[in-house]
DNA sequence: GTCTATACGAAGATAGAC
DNA sequence: GTCTATCTTCGTATAGAC
């Protein structure tokens, strides 16, 4: 699961460390959903990393290298997803509506943390997204057969993406009321998948 | 039209120069939407209107007053828009849709540009945002009927200014294939209408 | 591997001349 | 109103001790 480092060759046990270098892009993510892409200096993400800015630089050479290193994780994690959505019992579409919103796990984290990089103007970041979602619409695309509707679908996930995490930086995470109306809008969007083209 | 700043009383002709706190306004916006939120430096955005960093702050005391300027600017187009979306010939949604792609007009420049700034922890520019998304949704609640129905087309919007503008800076303006694409979404986004709740 | 100290440049802001 | 210094703080990166 943890592609983005080697796995240790004797972990005496299930509990064992994490990685000073996992524990450093951890700080990243945190720091750039928390407080934005500006706050995310080298100063900051060290201290919340728990190292002095000379130890954070001996595991990432450059800031860029960083950054680079969050991408390469980001990607990892998206190769785990895809696995899955392909996969999802409710289908393919309930799946990818449904963690358009959730804001919990690694994989939510690291897109929100790589989309606040992205408005940064950092390339990298901005292609790590776009292949992203290129993989993402593919696979709702095969699912639903017409493209026009995928393309809808997608850029609902995006809004979805962009309300409920971008625009709302520091929100809470998903409640109670925000379940019901997924449930809605998950009813409204069975109309696209219902009538053919 | 010109609600940011007050109408000169003697104006020989209607080629009259743009003044220059207006024309920094020009160039905080076009900075932001070409190169992103950290180049708009002070110092960017002066030499982009032509005047120095010490005459820019005369006119905008802090970096802070220049966001505030940006952010005044964008409500007030705001509130143009609201009244000509009501009025739209083909509709609500139709207009709608094609304004959340446009990127040509004022008002959509200065929406990027104030969702650039978003990222950064503005809460002001992030507060202006969610203000206009709300305004947005009212009406076209209004002529849709249907609440849950309302939301997946405003998330739709969502998703195309997200596409659109914050995904891709410094992308060309609209093209024909993306022409053709919007009456294709437009035509999905028909089945969600067409039916009831 | 991790730390402290320091060099260097960039960015926001002030002072005062014109 | 607009300009040119100048001050100060912050962020990245290097050097070298431990």
């Amino acid at each position: 699961m943890a592609l983005s480092s080697p796995a240790p060759s004797t972990p005496a046990s299930s509990l064992a460390a994490v990685p000073t270098r996992d524990r450093i892009l951890d700080a990243l993510v945190a720091v750039l959903i928390d407080q934005g892409e500006r706050a995310a200096t080298l100063d900051a993400v060290a201290a919340a990393a728990g190292v002095s800015k000379g130890g954070l630089l001996y595991h990432f050479a450059s800031k860029d290298a960083l950054v680079d290193g969050l991408i390469a994780r980001l990607r990892a994690l998206v190769g785990v997803d895809i696995d899955n959505i392909r996969s999802a019992p409710a289908g393919v579409v309930d799946y990818l509506i449904r963690t358009s919103v959730s804001e919990g796990t690694p994989l939510d984290r690291a897109i929100v943390a790589v989309a606040r990089l992205a408005q940064g103007s950092h390339p990298s970041a901005n292609q790590a997204l776009a292949d992203i979602r290129r993989q993402w619409l593919a696979v709702v695309e095969e699912a639903v057969g017409d493209p026009g509707t995928a393309e809808a679908i997608m850029l609902i996930s995006d809004g979805l993406y962009y309300e409920s995490t971008l625009a709302h930086p520091g929100a809470p995470a998903t409640s109670g009321q925000d379940a019901a109306a997924l449930d809605r809008l998950l009813g409204v969007i069975e109309r696209l998948t219902a009538t053919g083209t």
